[in-house]
RNA sequence: GGGCGGGUAGUUCAGUUGGUUAGAACGGUUGACUUACAUUCAACAGGUCACAGGUUCGAGUCCUGUCCCGCCCACCA
């Protein structure tokens, strides 16, 4: 349904722009979203009794072709049915040859700029789809764990206590580290602890990163599996020891724990601890844990040789662009989390251990490459193509990176390699940059931010001018729609059941700028019996529509002596609510301006212009009303109700040469038809009419009895107006006689209501 | 720890730069098959705008503080 959301209000654009007269180009397509679709195929194989490994590379990505042939066009088709005007032979993938390219050049690119390095670091790892993630794809959520306070011996007697929430990474402890000022452990200075269980020498350090006032103020150091640890790890020397398999099982580092999943293995440990009386206590602790995006997995900070991206040269000028208003967020609050998220940015892990994806364009000459220990660059080849010899030794055993890039390496791209970048093609000089994106605000950071550091550095240019965030579909009780939590209501389902426009008037009047939407079923009804109330409206007026009453030019007719109150009325409405509307889409007030014109259609239009219109529809001046606001209502609402629209259009008398309303413009703006006077003139009509139902419901009258009313104004003009529109009054309020003046008295047994400037009397 | 969003009718929310009587939808009550529409029409009832101060002729709106709810970011193990 965030989809739903997000497309109908690139659509709305898109057709409103070209209903403007701009050439809009919608680029539709998809990325290739390589973790995601490689553990839906992995799921997919095991039902079959299959696995990756036992297909090998080749064939896996053999299968994922197929299964994205099948499936793939999941999203695109869920486009068309929403209505979505794509230009569709320009769809893209991120797999795309072309984008492909784009691609392998950036990255080279990049590597010759020393802005892409191989390192050695602390990434988030997930253990169930067994990869490095970027610091964006872990998401962290508060857990409720546990500190737990561990004996550790000290070698020479005594024993120093350590807090944990993670126990079973004390097999891969290395040292223990204190406060240098803290005065209670002086005494330790030069000493050796000992890791319970394992019996490893650790050695006792002192750091200052270490916070007395957390915990016991001692700290375990396991290199391999913390941030922080790393570095302490890196400062004093110490050789990391990695206890963890990919697969988040204990490795042979950590002893009779081998093979045990890593939970597993915690609550392992804390028994034997409890055992050997080494466990001092545990007790509630909130933190924040890492989590994958694709699967929920906690993930686990693992020590690993991974690709990187230097972020900071990159952010930069991207950094510039917003902070000199070249590029815009609406609401504007995301401008800060982007600006602060930039200026701290760190660099980004862009390797990852699957298949499915770019693979990585680095050779390894294996003679150079030795013991998996890369020297000074050397036997490291990036090459869009395998080379046949390494350039430094002659080797011909070379071998490729096995692991792929972050799917958003491809993604962040998007703006220019789907035009054909490197290439300078008539497509992208004429389209580059482009004018608004239009994205959720969990993606401003995968996406957004990426999008322009590229166009930037590879285009050196802004991507978009705006970027307009909505807010994120949740349910009517708050939680957000995943798939994983199996609360999602199915865009599909919606269409079928209440249909397209429906889906798309519903939600848009629903979204507030950048609120999030809570979406239930019932919501639906709005934008389905809003659809209904048109496709009636005009059934009414093509029902009593003659077309050769319709050809009057209404160009001249703000003074036309034929149109009455009403019909003045009803076209400067009209036109005032073209205005709001259009002025609503320019500031990315969409639900302003569907509610806008949906009180227009409903609540004037129908509730009273057609009411009056039925005493006088024969007559030329209510038919080619009726027909003009009818006919463009139906353009001013196009982009939003795409289906109805069209096929109430298309039964109409024509007086356009376009064959559909897409192609149409929007009715041009016409100010002289917006009158104060005649507003006011018809409101006090509809407020005397008003007044007198309310009599007549309190007073408990029967509908269809006629009454006599008096009413006495203060204003002269009043009754003038009254009189002359009497017909009004007589049908949409049953009134028999209608006496009014500015003297009068009270007339005997009469029930009285006082508005604005008069006091109503029946 | 830092930041952001929100607290307005029974419910879900609008309320743009301060300006008459704070709006809508749904729900509720009452009445109506009024010749486009019961997916409809008419009418009614419902609010100390979280709380406390302040600025102002005037505050739902601006300022300060407090209390709740939600979200994001962050290497206190």
């Amino acid at each position: 349904m965030g989809h739903a959301l997000n497309n109908t209000i690139q659509d709305i654009y898109i057709r409103f722009k070209k209903m403007q007269g701009f050439e809009a180009l919608w680029m539709p397509g998809t990325d290739h979203a390589g973790i995601a679709t490689q553990n839906v195929v992995e799921k997919k194989l095991a039902s079959e009794g299959k696995n990756k490994e036992s297909l090998g590379r080749e064939g896996f990505l053999k299968e994922v072709w197929k299964w994205r042939e099948e499936y793939g066009s999941t999203i695109i088709n869920q486009l068309k049915r929403l209505g979505c005007s794509c230009d569709w032979t320009k769809t893209r993938f991120t797999m795309d040859k072309g984008l492909s390219d784009a691609v392998l050049e950036v990255f080279i690119r990049l590597y010759k700029k020393n802005l892409i390095y191989r390192g050695h670091y602390i990434i988030n790892w997930c253990p169930r789809c067994k990869t490095a993630l970027s610091d964006e794809e872990a998401q962290h959520r508060d857990v409720n764990g546990m500190l737990y306070h561990i004996k550790y011996p000290v070698e020479g007697g005594g024993h120093v206590v350590v807090a944990t929430t993670r126990p079973e990474t004390m097999l891969g402890d290395v040292a223990v580290c204190v406060n240098p000022k803290d005065k209670r452990y002086k005494h330790l200075k030069g000493k050796t602890a000992v890791l319970p269980i394992l019996n490893r020498k650790l050695k006792i350090i002192f750091d200052k990163k270490v916070d007395p006032k957390f915990g016991t103020g001692i700290l375990k150091v396991t290199p391999a599996h913390d941030p922080v640890d790393f570095e302490l790890g890196n400062i004093h020397k110490l050789e990391p020891i990695n206890m963890m398999n990919a697969d988040g099982t204990i490795n042979e580092a950590g002893g009779d724990f081998k093979g045990m999943d890593r939970l597993e293995a915690r609550e392992a440990i804390i028994e034997e601890l409890k055992e050997r009386d080494l466990f001092v206590k545990s007790e509630p602790h909130k933190h924040a844990v890492g989590h994958c995006y694709r699967c929920h997995t906690m993930v686990e900070p693992r020590l690993s040789k991974q690709w990187f991206v230097k972020m900071k040269s990159l952010a930069k000028p991207a950094l510039e662009a917003v902070k000199k208003g070249k590029i815009k967020f609406y609401p504007k609050r995301w401008t800060k989390v982007y600006i602060n998220w930039m200026e701290n940015i760190r660099d980004w892990c862009i390797s990852r251990q699957i298949w499915w994806g770019h693979r990585i364009p680095v050779y390894y000459c294996r003679k150079c490459v030795q013991n998996d220990k890369i020297q000074n660059e050397e036997g490291i080849i990036v090459s869009r193509i395998k080379p046949d010899r390494c350039p430094h030794c002659g080797s011909t055993e070379i071998e490729q990176d096995p692991d792929v890039l972050d799917t958003w390496f491809s993604s962040w791209l998007w703006p220019f390699s789907t035009f054909g970048w490197p290439e300078k093609t008539e497509e992208l000089k004429y389209f580059y940059p482009t004018n608004v994106l239009v994205t959720a605000q969990e993606i401003i950071f995968f996406w957004v931010a990426r999008m322009i550091m590229a166009g930037m550095e590879f285009m050196k240019d802004i991507p978009f001018e705006d970027v307009y965030i909505h807010g994120t579909v949740r349910d009517d009780t708050g939680t957000k729609m995943s798939k994983s939590l199996g609360n999602i209501i199915d865009p599909i389902d919606v269409i079928n059941q209440f249909g397209s426009d429906a889906l798309r008037f519903s939600i848009i009047s629903i979204t507030a700028q950048g609120q999030d939407v809570f979406l239930s079923p019932e919501k639906f009804k709005v934008g389905r019996n809003f659809a209904n109330k048109l496709w009636n409206a005009s059934r009414f007026v093509m029902m009593n529509l003659k077309e050769e009453s319709i050809k009057k030019d209404l160009c001249r007719a703000p003074d036309d002596p034929a149109l009455t109150l009403a019909d003045k009325w009803i076209l400067s409405r009209f036109y005032e609510m073209l205005g709001d509307f259009t002025k609503s889409l320019t500031i990315y007030r969409i639900n302003d301006a569907a509610n806008r014109i949906y009180e227009f259609v409903w609540h004037e239009f129908c509730d009273w212009y057609l009411e009056i219109a039925k005493s006088t529809i024969t007559q030329p001046h209510t038919q080619v009303t009726l027909y003009r606001i009818l006919e463009k209502s139906l353009r001013v609402l196009h982009p939003i109700m795409p289906f109805i629209t069209e096929d109430i259009w298309q039964r109409l008398p024509r007086e356009h040469d376009a064959d559909s309303i897409m192609i149409t413009n929007l009715p041009r703006m016409q100010k002289e038809f917006i009158s104060k006077k005649v507003d006011s003139e018809m409101k006090l009509l509809i407020d005397v009419i008003q007044a007198i139902r309310n009599l007549r419901a309190t007073s408990h009258i029967k509908h269809d009895k006629q009454v006599d009313v008096f009413i006495k104004a203060k204003k002269k003009n009043i009754p003038s107006i009254l009189n002359a529109n009497i017909t009004y009054i007589n049908k949409l309020a049953r009134v028999g006689n209608l006496n009014a003046s500015t003297r009068m008295k009270k007339p005997p047994h009469s029930a009285v209501s006082i508005i604005d400037n008069m006091e109503i009397f029946i």
